[in-house]
DNA sequence: TTGTAAGCGTTATCAC
DNA sequence: GTGATAACGCTTACAA
């Protein structure tokens, strides 16, 4: 025999198929009696609700659908952690794509959500263009957590990450630092404003902003950071893009015998453990993931359950975390001998 | 007017809901004039399938339910990355739940599946019992992958863990050591055969072997490796769990001014990406990840397509990845001032 | 090739 | 309280 419906319960229980429904949706008004009854038939046939039956015809979900730019960047797990906990607190399920890095994938992670009816979306990091985004939009509320323009008709979770930038290099200016080089997060979609935050400080104090493009990956230091020791005597401190390249940087640097942080300052961005690991500890900007996670949830819900209609715009802010590869410079004779000084 | 029906797309395209039906399926059996109408019609209306509908009529679903132990550890992202591209080729969709560490999340994560009927369920790396293992194996076909003991019914896919740490004594034994400690995984469900791979090993090569109980993560090392440092002055190398906690031990060594290599030699396991860290290079034990989850969609979809009944196990050999944290031990003397030389 | 009609397993609206 | 009965949106024989 095939999966027990509600039809075998009932039967079971001698009570109609109706009765059977109301007992699974714990409803009220039903009789003591009855309800043990079919609670047993239940149990006897193992008989378990079939939820696509269920969502058709109660017209809802009660799910929402998150979708993520790369679940190997630890970034993103610590914002499902928020999305999960509050999903939870707010009776919804959360269904987790990934969109792996790859834009068709995402695509069609959107669109699987769309044909599985689920009641909002939660976008976290996606690199969607506009087109792709609103249409999304048209049928869903959808909030976009670390990623996205400014759009009508949705909504962003995200940190001032002009701000973070800045708030670094500030930092390694306080430090005494001048020469500071931004290694950039090339197409990564929060690599515009954190650029733009470096580039704005940089000249609010005065400062030349020397960017190399590189990348998001620690695969991706190795190239820059040789071109930067390269051309540059004089750089005593980088700005990477995330943590994960300032992991790659710290490597390239010990590499070339350039001690951190006495010869050059480093600072990474997003906090994730990869800057907390002991070995590394890496100074870096934090951003609160898992109350960004948890806002999206909360933002959506506006949405779906209280009707608001108007596009909201959340920003947390960001921290600097201290740690052990920003100091202050070393003195100008040091660094015209950096080689003797060396690790 | 709500989202759009087949029933719409009919009606604006002139033809039956069953034709509708058969060109979103594509069938050949359709008129390309008929065909090229309705296309239209569904563009026009943004016309998209309901999946409960389609899920319900069609009494399957296509589906298989990924439900792993903890998204943060990159071991288990990689796993995702061979399901997910297999499952593309496959034509399967496959949703995603984390259990985030909790059992009682795992459970209900198993309900959702049931109820939602998924054709089969992966299990990564979690930590149900035996009973729960089974009740849903009574289901559904069902792979657990780097978990779980031997059951009719539970399909397997693994590595030899036992052998895998095997090669972690074995290399350190041929590289001179002796006194060989191992950081254990405590309640983590590769703990034990990790653990019983090292004892074999030590026993088998006459040496004595020396448990600590640790844990998982790179704050459960602190407090071992103190402890270590503590009560023995003659241990030369540590075996830790996976490479999160060889990560914390590096760093409680480099706190206590004992050099890697060159004084305490150290072994992780997984091969994770953190291993693989510049700065950290960690020698340690690779599990074939993609190849693991591109063999558990294999192996459950041989139930589901193909009819397979009697239980597998499909087991993967691991490997010794040679990286800087192993070399030969110090010389007896050298051990004994190990203060004096220390990094 | 196309249409008709009978499900799929629930929920929801009514009467009783 | 409880039971018919009509949706829900789609697939799938079967007929035409």
């Amino acid at each position: 025999m095939n999966r027990p419906t509600m039809e075998d319960v009932a039967l079971r229980a001698g009570v109609s198929r109706a009765l059977v429904s109301l007992v699974m949706n714990d409803s009220p008004k039903v009789s003591e009696e009855k309800r043990q009854a079919v609670e047993m038939a239940a149990v006897d046939l193992g008989y378990r609700p079939n939820l696509h039956a269920r969502n058709l015809a109660q017209q809802r979900t009660q799910t929402i659908g998150v979708l993520v730019n790369d679940l190997h960047n630890p970034f993103f797990s610590e914002v499902i952690d928020g999305i999960e906990a509050e999903a939870d607190r707010r009776n919804m399920q959360v269904l987790i794509l990934n969109g792996g890095h790859h834009g068709a994938r995402e695509e069609r992670g959107i669109e699987t959500y769309l044909q599985f009816q689920v009641e909002g979306m939660v976008l976290v990091g996606t690199r969607l263009d506009d087109q792709q985004l609103l249409a999304a939009a048209e049928n869903v509320p959808l909030v976009t957590v670390a990623a996205g323009w400014e759009h009508p008709g949705v909504d962003i979770v995200t940190t001032d990450e002009v701000a973070g930038a800045a708030l670094a290099v500030e930092h390694l200016v306080s430090l005494g630092h001048e020469a500071i080089v931004h290694f950039d997060g090339a197409q990564n979609i929060s690599a515009a404003p954190r650029r733009q935050g470096y580039v704005d400080a940089m000249r609010r104090l005065g400062l030349e902003p020397r960017i190399i493009l590189t990348g998001d990956s620690e695969a991706a230091a190795r190239p820059a950071c040789d071109h930067l020791l390269e051309i540059s005597e004089e750089t005593t401190a980088i700005f990477a893009f995330n943590d994960l390249l300032a992991a790659g940087v710290l490597d390239c640097l010990n590499d070339h015998q350039i001690a951190v942080p006495d010869h050059m300052s480093l600072i990474g961005y997003d906090n994730t453990f990869i800057a907390a690991l002991g070995h590394l500890s890496i100074t870096t900007i934090n951003q609160p993931r898992v109350e960004m996670g948890r806002l999206a949830i909360e933002t959506v819900l506006e949405r779906i359950e209280d009707g608001r209609t108007e596009p909201v715009r959340r920003v947390l802010q960001p921290e600097l975390i201290e740690r052990d590869t920003a100091a202050a410079p070393p003195i100008k004779t040091a660094i015209a001998s950096r080689e003797d000084t060396a690790l």
